[in-house]
DNA sequence: CTCATTGCAAAGGATTTGCACTAAT
DNA sequence: ATTAGTGCAAATCCTTTGCAATGAG
């Protein structure tokens, strides 16, 4: 069930840093990295158990820390109290733009965040990092 | 303690929305409304007992609700795994610099943000609402 | 065999809620 | 008098941790 070419990638480096290659890892890796939405862990959880695969709470939080470190999975915290967790898939920094109804998810880029943010940074003093934009809306369906 | 004109506005604010004007709201509303940091639940109460006035935590959450909903106080979110208040004070919209290191913010008004959120959300389908963007670094005195 | 991972349940931190009691209007 | 607010403790939600059992290398 899903691509093993997605988990691959975990496993090599699970291997490189001396870390046991675990089935729960593999499942959990596969779930968040083959999925296009960003789910909570609660989510991936539920989406292992809908495969039949049942991994522990702890664990998938435990991985999930795993996949971040890794850089194949970043973090997002959307203010809604818990995390997300999106499959980095070689994707560019991007922002977001969240339904205020649904809470549906759409991506974009704007390559002048990263210079407008770091001119800002540099007129207050500090050197710049990251950045994160968030823009709440409704969307057309929400509309309808 | 703390300028009665702070707390004026909310004692008005409460009184055009029937709810009772009392001791615990105004000693909460004084604390963040004169605060210049964005202060957590916590810090909220910790200043109440440093002045001798004690609130349960409950009613610092409940006041805090109420100080949001008329618009004197507006809830932040930095992702520390909880939320902090900063007082409007008629302030227009503006943006946050962290330094990863010490936690110092800084904050900035852009314009130009505005509209070209408005523009990004409509070209996929959005109604934009508001927007938020936090820049993290390290500001000047982490780097000395 | 040895050491890290797993699962479960308990612990944690932030925030909310139920409820008897008190205060504002 | 009414009605809403208050404090306390219990409850909730998300996440982390302790620990004995298990599995990877």
């Amino acid at each position: 069930m899903g691509d093993p070419r997605v988990t691959d990638a975990f496993a090599t480096y699970l291997r490189s840093h001396n870390l046991p290659v675990t089935e729960q890892r593999l499942a959990v890796a596969d779930v968040v990295l083959s999925a296009d939405e960003h789910l909570s862990a609660e989510e991936v959880e539920t989406r292992l158990a809908g495969r039949g695969v049942s991994v522990g709470t702890a664990t998938v939080y435990r991985t999930l820390d795993v996949l971040v470190k890794s850089g194949l999975v970043v973090e997002r915290d959307f203010g809604e109290g818990f995390r997300r967790f999106e499959s980095a898939r070689g994707m560019p920094h991007h922002e977001h733009l969240i339904c205020t109804v649904c809470g549906q998810v759409a991506e974009f880029r704007d390559e002048r965040l990263e210079r407008m943010t770091t001119l800002v940074a540099e007129a207050h003093g500090y050197v710049r990092q990251r950045h994160r934009l968030v823009i709440y809306g409704v969307c057309a369906k929400c509309r309808g």
